[in-house]
DNA sequence: CGCGGAAACTAATACGCATTAGCAGCGCGA
DNA sequence: TCGCGCTGCTAATGCGTATTAGTTTCCGCG
């Protein structure tokens, strides 16, 4: 007679039949019951060992079509988010979300929009599928702003990991790159040095811009107030000079790798340079560039010049596991992008995520040398 | 009087409305209409441009709703799917995962049910969370058979990933580390190597089992015919003889680490044996222990002694990558899973696969040295 | 002049759940 | 004895879309 599991999953409508009561009651007990409709402990316990019994689990569309929740919080990166060099991944927020997720009862939704097949180009409603879930993490350097807005305007909860001010009300957690930026700086001028350099790849992702501002604001501090100068490209440097007489200039990369040469190097030694800094970027091409450069022109870091990163080395280069730098809290600000999101689902709004960055003495940066002329 | 827009995005209903025509027209029109409807084409263009003005996107919940199916694919491991330590991470897996289930239309859920907080206690239900996708992924060297029969019994879709036969009906993807590990001691018996110990840990997993039986099996093999003989622990060596003299042993490591000492090593040499192998795991103990041991025991690889793994090194000794073994294609699996998954959704049943693992020769291994005693 | 049939739509319904009305039954005060 | 409030439940409806089963109009043809 018991011709039930007909096949699939079971509906509350079957646990329903099987505890002897209505779908409705069903719904009520598995569900809040925010209600307050009073129920008999009986009825309860018959309905949860029934939904146990057949393995009920609700179905997270249709929680979503009658205005409630599901419980599952999207993760929507803007390039894939297991590329196939582990380098470019966004595995270490990763790390943090799931716990953090985890800890507080959501599964995750990775959407795969962006990585179909690897054709940079996006299916137009990619992002528009995010609506499934509950709220959604947006992770990438550059993110297409139209259709984020659309969403934002919609109130769609959203919590872009990395500083984005493009799309006005879209919440962001961040790490403070500009103080951390701003710490090297300070820690190349204490030791001693007067000029120098940043590199930096030719791409204006918030993250970069930071990062510069970094340096500038660590010269002027040094300086005693004024900030350094600022320009393009590999012939444009240009000083700011500060009551110590501390300088600096920033270096653009225009072609993804290889602009500097060992002449290049030398030269800016000659003009007094005795520091460098490259910007960390998912590609680390900035950091390749310099130390390429550097090693060519037959220099030793720290004692023949000062090398230092605005961030961590590419994990292909784990050697460079020394060089100065600062690290960036990524999974910690992975957790706090889950909890903005979550408070953002609750309807409180989130304190703004500003995370500090440890400074990374490491053992590239030193005095600048003594003897130069 | 054109109060259409209440609040939010556009229904179907709302753009109907503007282009006078019924939602189902409107359904028709930006659905496939995969019925072969036939639609007026000016009709058509009204529709599509009321659609336009008026900026609707379907609401994603409310298309798998109707199509009763969620277009999500589940991802459940039986440890954090994103441990702290990207070592022992499925990583390379969800590579060819995530970039499969893009090309077909899918969405991963990453269920964060085993990683509750670290605690190795997983939440009781959190298996049957999985439910709420369409399919689900398996990953894990162990998994609670139990409850994994339950669903497997109840017809729900699932695909693990490594063989696993212990659960009947459950489809797997694997690689065949059976056939890689004896071709590894085949070129091993090539090089002219007549006494081989393969070092693995005590544990019986799936993974472990065939590497074990590919060793035996490569002996076999170049002994004329006879398997290799089998044992247990350190001093439970038992050779297994054939035309050629060709002998194996087995050794199994009780504690997690540090079971081989440097006098093991030189015993082993004095009886004979010029070439080692270990399995690779997830810890990839077995491999740490031997190397470690014949570095104590101041032998050089190749010179004089070969050493091979059954894998690929652990990503935390990139210096080892030189290491001869064979690499398993993971992304491929990982593919080849949602293949699998995807075909078992059709009703159709899926071909089982078996990758082949490509052979590494590496620089540990040449022929034993003429000059042993 | 009536009828079969294609063209071009639309009404109705299903999908699975949450929520909003209600509806029986019961005890109790007036 | 009537009615009123309370307990414990259920019928009905809505969410937005896809699909199925029509319905209407118009044509051609015998």
């Amino acid at each position: 007679m018991t011709e039930k599991k007909r096949r699939g999953r079971p509906r509350q409508a079957e646990v329903a039949r099987l505890a002897g009561v209505s779908q409705t009651t069903v719904s009520l007990v598995l569900g809040g019951n925010k209600q307050g409709i009073v129920i008999h402990e009986d009825t309860r316990r018959r309905v949860l060992e029934a939904a146990r019994t057949l393995g009920y689990v609700p179905d997270p569309a249709a929680r979503r079509l009658a205005a409630a929740q599901n419980n599952l919080l999207g993760v929507f990166s803007f390039t894939a988010t297991f590329p196939t060099d582990p380098a470019h991944s966004y595995y270490p927020f990763l790390v943090g979300v799931e716990r953090e997720a985890a800890a507080r009862g959501f599964d995750l939704v990775l959407f795969t929009g962006s990585s179909t097949g690897g054709a940079g180009a996006e299916a137009p409603g990619a992002l528009e599928r995010v609506r499934l879930a509950d709220g959604c993490l947006l992770f990438g350097r550059h993110v297409p702003t139209g259709p984020l807005r659309r969403l934002v305007e919609d109130g769609f909860p959203l919590v872009h990991v990395g500083r984005r001010d493009e799309v006005e009300g879209l919440t962001w957690v961040g790490a403070d790159y500009v103080a951390a930026s701003a710490e090297v700086v300070r820690h190349l001028v204490a030791a001693g040095h007067r000029r120098v350099v940043l590199v930096r790849e030719d791409d204006d992702a918030p993250a970069s811009t930071d990062r510069e501002a970094g340096f500038r604001q660590g010269l002027a501090a040094a300086a005693g107030g004024e900030g350094a100068g600022g320009d393009q490209g590999v012939e444009g440097d240009q000083g700011a000079g500060g009551e110590k007489g501390v300088e600096g200039a920033v270096v653009r990369l225009r072609a993804p790798a290889e602009e500097l040469t060992a002449d290049w190097v030398v030269a800016q030694r000659a003009a007094g340079v005795t520091a460098f800094v490259a910007e960390e970027t998912d590609t680390g091409a900035a950091w390749r560039a310099l130390r390429g450069a550097v090693a060519r022109a037959g220099l030793r870091a720290p004692d023949e010049v000062s090398l230092a990163l605005l961030g961590s080395p590419p994990p292909d280069l784990p050697a460079d596991g020394e060089a100065t730098g600062f690290d960036i809290p990524r999974a910690e600000l992975g957790a706090a992008a889950v909890r903005a999101l979550t408070d953002l689902l609750a309807g409180r709004r989130p304190g703004g995520t500003l995370a500090r960055c440890a400074f990374r003495p490491g053992s590239t940066t030193g005095p600048p040398p003594t003897a130069t002329t």
